[in-house]
DNA sequence: ATTTATGATTTGCA
DNA sequence: TGCAAATCATAAAT
């Protein structure tokens, strides 16, 4: 008989399924390298996304976005990001109030330009009240130019910062809407979105300081152009010349005003005391140059001097005191 | 642009 | 210290 188990043997021996591999391992090497590939190709694409133009760039990222590899991209740079993020971290700085823009912030509002519109700055209405005790012209017009000026440098100040905020914000939504386009392509957490507010913020409130010294400077030199007495001489109002010259020409044998004099002179003036001397000083070295030219200016305040004197004996006037001065000659 | 008027400062005197 | 005189600096007039 023959020998089954032999065929068997031979029988069985196990069928070789040519190109069959067992299932796994098949093609590692044949898919990666594509892969590769195209994720260079798709960083390329990102690279020269900027030199492209709009629509190119609208249809490449359209491409991309499509792109049947865009979610594996995109959770290998989530991955990346993971790892990365955690030196980030602590790059969360408290924002320090800047002393140097709290003081400019401070003095704006001490000066009246950032604070109350039209509230004319405490300031201006405290020296106003300091030196309101007599009706003075003469204080009052330099005050109103002070105060335009200020008004003018405030308007200013306010239209800068408006445009600056305006810029800023136009600015903060522009980053926004790109970041936030860009989160589908490569993640982007809120947190970073503020982030990047913040730095934008910060950077045009660097801006505004600039914006805010120099507001400040002009303001300085506005009151030291002002408010100084020397820089710049004014003279003083009509109304107070008149006094000093009705005084002088009435007092023409002794013109030197008792110390009481000169402060109720000062006072009618809104002047100070040592500007009255001063006054009376120039005018006298100045009238006896010339005694002969300043006699016309005498005879006028002699005659209205008697004037004057006329009308106080018909209907006395309230103005008291040292007026009364001026009566005898 | 130049001159004059005028308020402020400086200097020296008593 | 208060003043005269000279001088400075700027506003106002020419």
């Amino acid at each position: 008989m023959d020998d089954p188990g032999r065929m068997m043997g031979g029988g069985l021996m196990p069928p070789q399924p040519y190109g069959m591999t067992p299932q796994g391992e098949a093609p590692p090497g044949n898919e990666n390298e594509p892969r590769k590939q195209d994720i260079g190709e798709i960083l390329q694409q990102i690279m020269n996304i900027t030199d492209q133009s709009l629509d190119e760039a609208q249809a490449r990222k359209h491409t991309l976005n499509c792109h049947r590899m865009k979610p594996a991209l995109f959770s290998v740079l989530c991955e990346i990001k993971e790892k990365t993020v955690l030196s980030l971290r602590n790059t969360q700085e408290e924002e320090p109030p800047d002393p140097q823009l709290m003081r400019l912030d401070n003095m704006l509002i001490a000066e009246g330009v950032a604070g109350p519109e039209k509230g004319g700055g405490a300031g201006a209405a405290a020296s106003g009240s300091a030196a309101a005790q007599a009706g003075q012209p003469d204080n009052a017009i330099e005050h109103s130019d002070y105060r335009a000026k200020l008004a003018q440098i405030r308007q200013i100040y306010h239209q800068e910062l408006e445009k600056y905020e305006q810029a800023c914000n136009e600015f903060t939504t522009h980053v926004m809407n790109l970041l936030r386009e860009q989160s589908r392509t490569r993640p982007i957490t809120p947190k970073e979105i503020e982030r990047m507010v913040q730095i934008i913020h910060k950077k045009f409130s660097s801006i505004q300081m600039q914006l805010k010294q120099s507001t400040c400077e002009a303001v300085m030199i506005l009151r030291s152009r002002f408010l100084d007495a020397r820089r710049k001489r004014r003279n003083f109002s009509k109304q107070a010349s008149e006094i000093l010259n009705e005084y002088f020409y009435s007092h023409l044998s002794n013109p030197y005003p008792s110390e009481e004099a000169k402060e109720e002179l000062a006072r009618k003036c809104g002047i100070t005391v040592s500007q009255i001397a001063s006054w009376f000083a120039n005018k006298r070295i100045r009238y006896k140059r010339n005694v002969g030219q300043s006699q016309e200016e005498a005879n006028l305040y002699a005659a209205k001097k008697a004037a004057r004197s006329a009308a106080y004996n018909s209907a006395p006037s309230p103005i008291t005191s040292m007026d009364s001065l001026g009566y005898y000659d």
